[in-house]
DNA sequence: GGCCAGGACACCA
DNA sequence: TGGTGTCATGGC
């Protein structure tokens, strides 16, 4: 807790996903893996223009289509298939309905999500805080970097195990989940413990005596 | 011009 | 289960 009091006081609320509505949250997910937002954004808009963000419509827009609209996301024909092996899941098991898949018990929908190909840990996960607001950790390559060169776990833990880790230290509250992680990857992205090997950068003191506390 | 970004999966031993 | 190759664009 202490950790995340820091980095709300050095970088601030980031308010991660506040007002899209779930779907968009959702692609944005999938689109995001192993890619920078930036290139994300574009893709997102590119789909706004042509009409093509809600299941129904992106379903409807097949493969090639769909995968020459998200082409700055990167990796994007993987990506195209993996948004339609999710969207063939909503349809055929939820009837198109985000409301009806998201207001499933977290354990039930959560290894639903896992089955859908494509869909791994860190994005189940995404879609379940970010678009379901449930409280659920999320660990993404940021958080296990930052973990790991702290000393806080040992190198090559699960994701289940850096995930217990904040679980079992937190209150599980929805909000607090959502703005730790999106500090995290700030914080991953500073620089400063983004590196492997940068020593002496400003939040180094701050944040060893903490972690260390 | 090289490196990396809010991963996941197939394949192999 | 653990390691490696693959997918690919765009910013710095």
């Amino acid at each position: 807790m202490k950790i995340y009091e820091v980095l709300c006081a050095h970088f601030g609320p980031q308010g991660w996903w506040p007002a899209d509505g779930s779907f968009e949250v959702i692609v944005g997910s999938i689109l995001t893996q192993n890619t920078s937002w930036r290139n994300v954004e574009k893709a997102i808009a590119n789909l706004r223009t042509a009409g093509a963000l809600s299941p129904k419509r992106m379903l409807e827009l097949g493969e090639d289509d769909l995968a020459e609209l998200i082409r700055s996301s990167g990796y994007y024909r993987v990506k195209a298939r993996r948004l339609l092996h999710f969207l063939s899941f909503l349809k055929d098991r939820y009837g198109f309905s985000l409301d009806a898949m998201l207001s499933q018990p977290l354990p039930k929908i959560r290894a639903e999500l896992l089955r859908v190909k494509g869909i791994g840990p860190e994005t189940a996960d995404s879609i379940l805080l970010y678009a379901g607001n449930y409280p659920i950790f999320v660990v993404d390559a940021y958080t296990k970097r930052i973990l790991e060169r702290h000393g806080l776990a040992r190198k090559g833990s699960s994701y289940e195990e850096l995930q217990d880790l904040f679980v079992r230290a937190l209150p599980r509250d929805a909000h607090l989940f959502n703005e730790y992680h999106a500090l995290l990857v700030r914080l991953g992205k500073s620089r400063c413990l983004g590196r492997p090997r940068c020593r002496g950068c400003v939040l180094e003191p701050t944040l060893s005596g903490v972690l260390k506390g």
